[in-house]
DNA sequence: CAAAAAACATGATATTAATCATATTTAGGA
DNA sequence: TCCTAAATATGATTAATATCATGTTTTTTG
């Protein structure tokens, strides 16, 4: 459902939003650990976040990766959106390419009411939103 | 979240349905053109449910895959595990280990109720009730 | 019993996703 | 200004899925 790559994002995305802010840096290495993510890849993925601007970076001695509070108000969906595209999440679930609700594959009705929630607070939960849980001790990121 | 492999066998599971009995059966590649699978894809993959006896076959001229009555009361789910596993369809979606209710991760609240109900109707639903909902022509299948 | 038609078993190739590696660019500090 | 520390760009490798191909076994039928 999703992506290795989204779901690493995601946690590397709440973590800075969590650990840095404009005068507080993180580098690829130290968040890869902190997050179990190897370390090559969040590089790579950092930098792809950063370029689309859903993330903050600067280069050089104290650089590092940072959030800053607009981005905070992003949604989880658009993290998604991101790295694995659109369409994954809705596709039909039986591959077919013109499923829909006046031409429904066998599973549709199974499928898609839940799914539609799932993607619909997918859509409303922003970063903030799921970074404030953690501080609650409501929810938690490692491993 | 199902696999390509998935797809295909429900494709073909519920044409199976429909299509052949005891008495009528059908070649792989016959079922690969109607269902618009690789044909020999299909084939290996017709091959494994038969292991599995989740279909039938029997070699030689005349031969080919059915299913018998007893296999058509099998559920949904039941298909998509013996091609994707048990753990594919229930694992954290943010990939984490040991997320649970007890120690949920930031978007276990958001997904689980939604993926919990999905699991439950894909448990409780059998190829014969989709089959139902094909003949009645509520669902559809081909592409 | 021989030939042909089918599934079966096995392995090869291709494509995509995940992971790793490294040379280049930029910025800070001595 | 020069050195160093960081991100950046780019590409290589590995691993997992998906796809294709083919020789072997079984069964029907002439």
């Amino acid at each position: 459902m999703l992506s290795n790559s989204s779901k690493y994002a995601l946690k590397a995305v709440l973590y800075l939003t969590l650990h840095t802010d404009e005068n507080n840096k993180m580098m690829a290495k130290d968040i890869s650990e902190k997050i179990s993510v190897p370390k090559a890849y969040m590089a790579k993925l950092l930098q792809g976040l950063a370029k689309r601007e859903i993330i903050s970076s600067t280069k050089g001695p104290k650089g590092g990766f940072y959030i800053n509070p607009s981005n905070k108000n992003r949604t989880i969906m658009e993290i998604i959106e991101v790295i694995d595209g659109k369409k994954k999440m809705e596709s039909c679930m039986m591959g077919l390419k013109d499923c829909n609700e006046h031409k429904p594959c066998p599973i549709h009705s199974i499928i898609n009411p839940s799914r539609s929630k799932m993607i619909a607070l997918l859509e409303s939960k922003t970063i903030n939103d799921l970074a404030k849980d953690l501080k609650l001790n409501k929810v938690f990121l490692p491993s």
